[in-house]
This record gives structure tokens, sequence and C-alpha cells, in this order.
DNA sequence: TGTACATCAGTGAACGCGCGTTCACTGATGTAC
DNA sequence: TGTACATCAGTGAACGCGCGTTCACTGATGTAC
């Protein structure tokens, strides 16, 4: 691994262990394993090194979305879409909030990474928007109901992950895993809250059925 | 106004203007029109000014949330609870969020803001535990479906408000007036589609009468 | 009322410390002939 | 192969700066007699 990688790598880990406020060029290049000299033989500024953080070690949750399929074939088939999206969506925001949030605290950071996130077209509008296509999609299909709004419909779901992973966050910063596994069964479930909505279609049938 | 309440007002001004991070000592006196050697007549260390802003100056949700009813009579009633309730949670959370999240910087703080929030048995848990107190009444009263789990249902609707708030803060930190309006007609709307899965009496009268 | 003293919020210069950044230097590696 | 030189990642001591905090001091206000 080049000097460079490890520099970024040892800083998102101060970052997560220490905070943005406490991470420092001593305490980069100490894990890092090279002098503070080194780190500016690969970046111009400490600032610079944040940014690579964002840009190359933030774990993305765009793919994920943007893999969703274009043909929607089966009622089954969007339900277990919506659930794997919302497991995804629930670990992405876990694993990236200590630094999503941090960046809040240096308004100077936080520029020059929404216009890095602006210029690659992503951010958290575009999750909605992508979600929203595939319900759009299923719409035409008739696999989801046409009074739905799929825009709506793509903010609730995702708020709900954002908002269990920034509970979960809030309430133990370190890595509780029952309260973790808690959260991914509680949003597995969402959909279920969600989607009678979207499904008028089969009500009569698989509803009684299953009740 | 006292002496110390102009400091929590200048601290509380300073982070939002410039950062959790450049809110320093010199720049709060600044403000608050004293020396810095006054803050420490009233506070013990820098970290008790920003514990004292966000006991003292966070806007609080929760007493919308505890003033929802206790007798839940009409399903009107229920629309226009979970229509204000959205309003005034993008408005709280577009309000906390450079503060709420600044805190993550610096874990130190994190830690006794988490520790006075459970004192005070608050926090993000708190909210969605109220509503679905109330989206329960409103089941017991009929108007809501018992099919619709309450828990889910509140995390849902204050989710999408969370994450509609960080979209806004994210894409445009100053006061983007326009932009804020748009999220509150868009908020607005959310109940319209998370509410059909909770009034099955409205749509088709014959299914409610039918269970 | 006048005098002597006590109290205490506020001052501002000074402090030591830890920070981000610089730079003259080292030494390993590559290249020309 | 051996020799002379060039390159450049990495070093670590040193720098100046801005930070949070301290403290001897000021001066307005209150109180006792």
């Amino acid at each position: 691994m080049s000097m460079r990688e490890q520099i970024v790598d040892a800083a998102e880990r101060v970052i997560r262990d220490l905070g943005l406020a406490r991470c420092t060029t001593k305490e980069i290049a100490e894990v890092a394993g090279c002098s503070e000299g080194t780190i500016y033989r690969h970046f111009r500024s400490k600032e610079d090194v944040f940014l690579a953080v964002l840009a190359e070690r933030l774990p993305g949750l765009l793919p994920v979305l943007r893999a969703l399929p274009e043909e929607v074939t089966s009622e089954g088939e969007v339900r277990a879409a919506l659930q794997q999206v919302a497991e995804e969506a629930l670990a992405f925001y876990r694993e990236s909030m200590p630094m999503l949030l941090s960046v809040f605290a240096e308004p100077k950071l936080l520029d020059r990474h929404r216009e890095w996130m602006r210029a690659n077209n992503a951010g958290p509008h575009r999750a909605a928007e992508l979600l929203a296509d595939y319900l759009r999609r299923a719409q035409r299909s008739d696999l989801v109901s046409r009074d739905a709004d799929p825009v709506a419909a793509a903010q609730l779901l995702l708020g709900a992950c954002y908002l269990a992973a920034y509970g979960g966050v809030f309430a133990a910063p370190a890595g509780d895993s029952e309260a973790l596994r808690e959260a991914e069964a509680f949003v597995r479930q969402l959909w279920r809250t969600l989607a009678p909505a979207d499904r008028p279609a089969a009500p009569a049938r698989s509803r009684t059925k299953a009740r």
C-alpha cells in the first residue's frame, strides 16, 4: 500500500476513533507510521487529506440504487428491493455518520466537500431521486399504486433509515452490535408499513390470505 | 439580559455563523461584548459554554409531540396532527442541524450532551416514541388501521423530515428561503403517502366494515 | 450624611501548549557512460 | 562492472501562531456605624 493510501487510511481511522477535532497531523502521522513532513509530500494541506478521506473512503450508497433493475416484473421483487435498499441505506448511514456529521463543524471543509459532491452528481437528494425513479418504473408496471407519490415514498424510506442510523450513533457511539441488529430488524419491517399504500392492486387476495 | 445570557447567545451565533471549530473564546467574547476573562467568571470552561448552548438554546421538538391530544376523535384530526408534526419537525431539524451535527466532531462534548439528554429523557428516539404513542391511541379509536406499525410509521414520518432538513442544510448552508418553502410544501404532502395505509376507512368504506 | 471597608463582575495582558506547516537534510534507487 | 551524478520519498527539528485559561488588578456597588 502506498504511503498516500496509508495516510488516508490513518486519517479515516483517527476521525472515527477520536473525532475530526482531534484528528491532528501528529496523530495521522503516528497511525500512518510516517513523519508529519511526509504528509506534506502527498497533500497540500491537512484539509486536502480530509477531502481525500471523504471522496475515497465513504462507502457508496448510490451504486446500490443505480443497480435497481430497469424492468420491474413482480410484486415480490419490489418488496425485496425495498427491503434491500433499506438495509444498505442503514449500513451506509451508520458507517458514514461520524464523518458526514463532523464536516459541519468546519464550514470551509463542508464547502469543498459540497462542491465535490455537486461535481459528481452525488448527495442525499440523488439517493431519493434514484429510488423514486425505481418506484415510478414499478408504477408503470402496475406493481405500485398510481396514487402513491414516488418521491415522498423514497424520502420516507430513506429518511427512516437515516434517522435510525443517527439515533444509533447518538445513543451508542461504540459499535453496539446488539443495537445494530435491532435497528436492522426494524428497518427490514419498514416496507410493510410503507408498501400497503403502494400495492392496492393485490389487496384483496394476498391480504385476506395472509391475515 | 445578564452577561451569562449574552455569552450563551454569542456562542450560539458564532457556531451558526462560523462553525463549532471556529467558535473560539476570543470570538465569543467579541460578539458578547465582553473580555475573554469574563467568560470564565460564568463558566468553568469553553466546553461548558457549548453545553449551555445545547441545553438552553436548542428549540424543543418534544413539547410539540407531548401536546398531541390524549383523545383522538376524528380522522381529519389525525391528518391535521400528522401534518403539523411534519412541519414542526422540519423546522426543528433545520434549526438545530448545525449545532447537532457539529457536536460529533468532539466526542467529549458529545458524551456530555448525550448524558444530559439521557437525564432529561430526550433524544431522537423519544420523538418517535411519542408520535408512535399518538398513532396507537388513534388505532384504538379505529381512526388508523390496526395493521399499521405505529413505531415504523412514526420513524418514517420523522425520518423523512430529518432527511429533508439534512439535505437542505447540505445543499444550501445559508438561509435559502425558496428551498425552505419547497421542503415545507413537500413535507406537508408526506402524510398523503403515509396515511392511506393508516386509513383504510376513507378509501374503501367497505373495508373497515368488513373487518 | 460621611467614612472605611468588603464584595465581586469584569478586565486585559500574559502564560504555556499544541497545532499546521516548512525546510535543510538523508539515503535509497535509477541512470549515463 | 564501476563511478559520478540526479532524483525524490521520507525525516524530524524548528517555526510562528492562535488557542484556552489564568490572575493580579480595577472600579462600581453595597453595608456598617
